[in-house]
DNA sequence: ATTAGCACTCCATTAAAACGAGTGCTAATA
DNA sequence: TATTAGCACTCGTTTTAATGGAGTGCTAAT
């Protein structure tokens, strides 16, 4: 049996449908949904083969139909072809994005939290945002200040502009000139170089020509050793998380409390960044239905990610978590618009 | 008619009770549950003067009786009073904190995470610390540091050691004299000088003074504004939402929502740490019983904060909110013993 | 190929009944 | 006088039964 044109439309017609309304449909709805003037006993006929296609499933005899996760997948799969011209319609809700993002460019933390929150707030759905991973991290600059007479500020810049500070109690007060000899030695050995390539010989090395000052030396580079193990843990902002009560499928005690554990907790939301920066597909948009999803307590969920690029090879992601029956076609329009402002905004922005 | 003895040690063990099981205390249960000897029928007239004294209620006719506000009120300032010395026991629960303060000192903000978790676990209820509040807001350095050509990096840190960083893009690169020039002005003009001193006045004399490169005392002006502002919006981080879960009554969707977004916001939460700034006994420790709290998303449960404070002024405030029904005992216990600890424990490190 | 018609299924809603925990009151008791 | 046993009564909760209705699958007619 073949999935002719008609088929295609009812199936649409009927994840549509469920998508409003959250109640399988049944086959009179569908008679009278759509402007194929069929009756419901065609329309049941058809249903039957849709069924056995495997595209939609009766939770119980004498009940309508809901979609399958493959009967969702063909439907967002069909979307993202047709639609790919149609996301002009979206771009309204990003604009205030947009200007957010000019606003105030330095901010990278409340830029984030802020366009988790609209986007939660525009889509009433759970949202979360990945702060862009750095890539490449060479040291660009190192420096020793002072800032009273036995504390020293270190500053940490690697590339990206990730920047870190940490204070340093020392002992005895520094001179100047010592102070300036410590922070040549520091840059002259270290600046450009990728932090993986720092290994013990090397801070051996240093500490012998920093004297006395090796204890200095060797609080620098657990400041730097610092850096790196932020960047490992990404950062990830997410809102929106009591939208899950709006869709009573999602809303009973233990999915809710499950799925609130995973957005408190956060560690398990790199696994959706991982895989949707893993998994792209040439879009940039990834759809996980149900137990396509790499986080196992979001099973019962639908997840829309886009993976978005900033210059110097920086990538984050962006996902929206919603009920199985998710407005698809909304939430990849603006996921779409989104990643195309990001993408071109930052470039133009950062040369400027 | 008075509160004897007796009556008292009938409320609590009404209270007791019902804090175990949640549900509504009978007469029976107490005649067996405390070493009295008496019968139900004696206890049903106690408890009918009881409730006459407003300590407890019946949620319906021929029912059990629960703890009002007022009762549970009474219970938690009596056990204040007796219990002042029994807090050893929750000691070793802290003891696991303690050593996570020793041990890495630096990272306030990853620390009050893990503080807030842990406090959560051990538990079973929602907590939120808030980070200590700088006080003094003098400014105590400020640097301009070239990371590459056009890029200088402003580093400022206020009294209490809160350090700010930002990128200030140039379109002409700045040879070292003129950096060293700018850096010079800036220290000297502003080191030392609490920040709300700064006016317009002051500002304009700097850009007078740094010529045709007064739009880099812009910015870095701009970046000093960031600090006060950011020390504004107090940081808060919450943990273990997800147990308000364990207790029915706060477990409806509506009261579920509610408190998540509640938690989620934070906005709201600082309210709480306001209040119990405020609100100072002397003993620095806060219990709101329902309709009492600030944050009146919050009026069905119980909150229970401790102000700790470090050197230099700087106060924070730790928090556990949980259903009316709440192990006051356990909590207050935990709290005090990790606020002195906090107390303490900083005040020694910090001088060392 | 499509459709009207009908019997059948099964969930959801409502109504009624049984249950049980707990009270208040009264009369008996120490 | 304080305590207690006993009993009728109340009221929420749980169980069971009854009803309604949406939707299907099948068959026969168009």
């Amino acid at each position: 049996m073949d999935l002719d044109e008609r088929k295609l439309k009812i199936l649409k017609a009927i994840i549509q449908n469920y998508l409003e309304t959250g109640e399988p449909v049944g086959s009179r709805t569908i008679s009278k949904y759509t402007d194929l003037n069929l009756s419901s006993a065609t329309i049941r006929n058809e249903m039957s083969d849709l069924e056995e296609l495997g595209l939609i499933i009766q939770p119980h005899t004498s009940a309508g139909r809901i979609p399958s996760d493959k009967g969702y997948r063909l439907y967002v799969d069909q979307m993202m072809l047709e639609k790919e011209e149609q996301l002009n319609q979206a771009t309204k809700e990003v604009k205030e994005m947009r200007e957010l993002l000019l606003e105030r460019e330095d901010k990278m933390e409340s830029i984030l939290k802020q366009m988790a929150k609209m986007l939660a707030t525009n889509t009433n759905y759970a949202t979360m945002i990945s702060a862009p991973q750095v890539r490449g991290n060479k040291l660009k600059f190192i420096q020793l200040s002072r800032v009273e007479a036995t504390q020293l500020l270190t500053t940490i810049v690697v590339e990206g502009n990730v920047i870190k500070n940490t204070m340093i109690t020392i002992d005895e007060p520094l001179d100047d000139e010592t102070l300036l000899k410590l922070n040549i030695l520091l840059n002259t050995n270290l600046n450009g170089l990728p932090v993986e390539e720092i290994n013990l010989a090397m801070i051996s090395r240093l500490k012998q020509q920093a004297g006395i000052y090796d204890g200095i030396i060797a609080e620098v580079m657990d400041a730097v050793a610092e850096v790196i193990k932020e960047d490992e843990n990404i950062e990830i902002y997410t809102s929106g998380a009591n939208n899950i009560f709006k869709y009573p499928e999602l809303a009973d005690n233990q999915r809710a409390s499950e799925l609130i554990t995973t957005f408190e907790e956060k560690q398990l939301l790199t696994e959706l960044v991982q895989g949707s920066l893993t998994d792209d597909n040439g879009t940039g948009i990834q759809v996980y239905i149900g137990n396509e999803t790499p986080v196992k307590t979001m099973k019962d969920c639908s997840v829309v990610t886009a993976t978005y690029e900033l210059e110097e090879g920086m990538k984050g992601t962006i996902g929206i978590i919603g009920p199985r029956r998710m407005d698809y076609d909304k939430v990849i329009s603006t996921l779409k618009t989104l990643k195309s402002q990001l993408d071109t905004i930052y470039k133009k922005d950062d040369k400027g």
